[in-house]
DNA sequence: CGTATGTCAGCTGTACTGACATGT
DNA sequence: CACATGTCAGTACAGCTGACATAC
């Protein structure tokens, strides 16, 4: 039999699991019916500077099935952030690339600007707390990337 | 015009963004079937040493509508794992309680057993990472309870 | 041939809104 | 009366699986 996890873990795997669920739901619900969704901006982050992605290749750096990053690409791409492009070396592959208007939506994401997580963070924490969470998603991503 | 905010809370912003959604999919994709999800967890934990609470209440508690508490308590009820009982001083109240099925489950969902997130903390991460993760858990915890 | 990529269809889980009945 | 609680119906969305076509 192996070892009983740490109390530390066992707390730690709780409180992530419990914090995520609110966390979502209060970050949807302060978002307007323009903003992105929490997949759509990461995506869209994710090809600043990567222009030759495809569809299956954002699936795994997401870690979804390439089924359901299509359709988040192809909402990506009826709001004309993004486009197709045919990869001239291989007929099976399409390329996402930000369209310019995606490039200027990438850039307004990146500042944060009214983004109701940032302004709880810079108005109720202090810098200790905000590099403490910093360090903490750096831990909680290592592990999602197996 | 206000300040802009501080570079730390348009990184950490970001970070917990774009963690939530991978950390989701992770957990869910390593659950069994009968395992319950996080909303029923999370309700299961705070029904422990709570059982005055009615379905509004639990929705206060996580962020969501009462409708959709409903469902959830619902889907717990049809599992055997809590009941509702009529408030004796409200008509309109309806207490849900464990039953002792509920408590057993509840106990064995502390102690993480074969839990995916709390198995990965254990192998991959060393104490000091542990405690940062569960700090900057209590960090965003307050930020979601307005 | 097997594998990778992409598309289509259908499903599930989660949470939402709106409308309504009932009890305080 | 307004307010709180609960229920029902309908909707939206993300993500899943399975089946299939095409290209390597």
């Amino acid at each position: 039999m192996r070892n009983a996890p740490a109390p530390s873990s066992i707390r730690a795997s709780h409180d992530v699991r419990n914090v995520i669920g609110r966390l979502r739901r209060r970050i949807r619900a302060a978002s307007s019916r323009d903003d992105l969704t929490l997949t759509q901006a990461s995506v869209l982050a994710r090809l600043t500077g990567n222009d030759g992605l495809t569809t299956s290749d954002l699936a795994t750096a997401e870690g979804m099935r390439h089924q359901s990053m299509a359709s988040t690409v192809s909402a990506l791409a009826g709001l004309g952030l993004v486009e197709r492009r045919q990869d001239p070396g291989d007929g099976r592959r399409l390329l996402i690339a930000l369209t310019s208007q995606g490039r200027t939506r990438a850039e307004a994401d990146r500042q944060a600007r009214g983004e109701w997580l940032a302004d709880e963070l810079q108005e109720k924490c202090t810098e200790e707390e905000r590099q403490t969470v910093i360090a903490a998603m750096a831990v909680l991503e290592r592990l999602v990337h197996d």
